[in-house]
DNA sequence: CCTATAATTCAACAAAACTTGAATCATTGA
DNA sequence: TCAATGATTCAAGTTTTGTTGAATTATAGG
């Protein structure tokens, strides 16, 4: 993770409906969800819903993949764990901080 | 921190400029640096730099103290453990995952 | 093959964020 | 008190983001 990454990652999460949705599979890992559910629960039309899964996917958020006319969204927490790493290092200059740990997940 | 917080946060870091200068000031920690000092690092000029300081300001990520005719601009560590938790939280449910400590600095 | 469903892309518009230069405020020191 | 320095505010214009509805792609099932 670089510096223009972690602005993506950023920007991709710093907004309401992709927060939400971000969220919204963070707690559904590993399984996923499909755009019809998140749509229905973060409440926004499938047009906006779409660009901002493109938003969060392109800065390497979430991943997809299809099943049959469905697809499944996940969280991709290795890039998450990427970006939290970036924006904690070096605090204090390393000299008096402890690090923190990462997300350990069973199969996510 | 709630969702609204957190987009506040996100966005604040979100932008070239404002995630370089929020990266020195926490490896600058607990000093901090002076506007002046910001502007020449990332090479920007003293307005946009204070529209910057005040976003991320408004988030509670930095502080400032005056001193002389010098401000002293300082990260807010604990604001910054906060967005991280929150970005964090409920991974998997709670099911499978291991939360991430905390930074936790001598004088921040 | 045709229709229905799930989701995306596209183009147009609206809203928010960023930059710039000029003016202003606060502090120091002569 | 006046000039100089450090920093902010304001108003302008530009650029980037986000939303909407119509059209398009992909898949399943009759």
């Amino acid at each position: 993770m670089n510096e223009t990454d972690a602005v993506r990652a950023l920007g991709a999460l710093a907004q309401e409906t992709r927060l939400h949705v971000f969220r919204l599979l963070i707690a559904a890992s590993p399984e996923g969800l499909t755009p019809s559910h998140l749509a229905q629960a973060v409440g926004c039309a499938p047009t906006a819903l779409s660009f901002h899964l493109k938003e969060l996917s392109h800065a390497g958020l979430i991943s997809s993949e299809r099943d049959g006319r469905n697809l499944i969204y996940r969280a991709s927490i290795a890039q998450m764990n990427s970006l939290v790493g970036f924006l904690t290092a070096h605090c204090c200059q390393g000299a008096s901080c402890l690090e923190t740990t990462q997300l350990s997940c069973d199969g996510c």
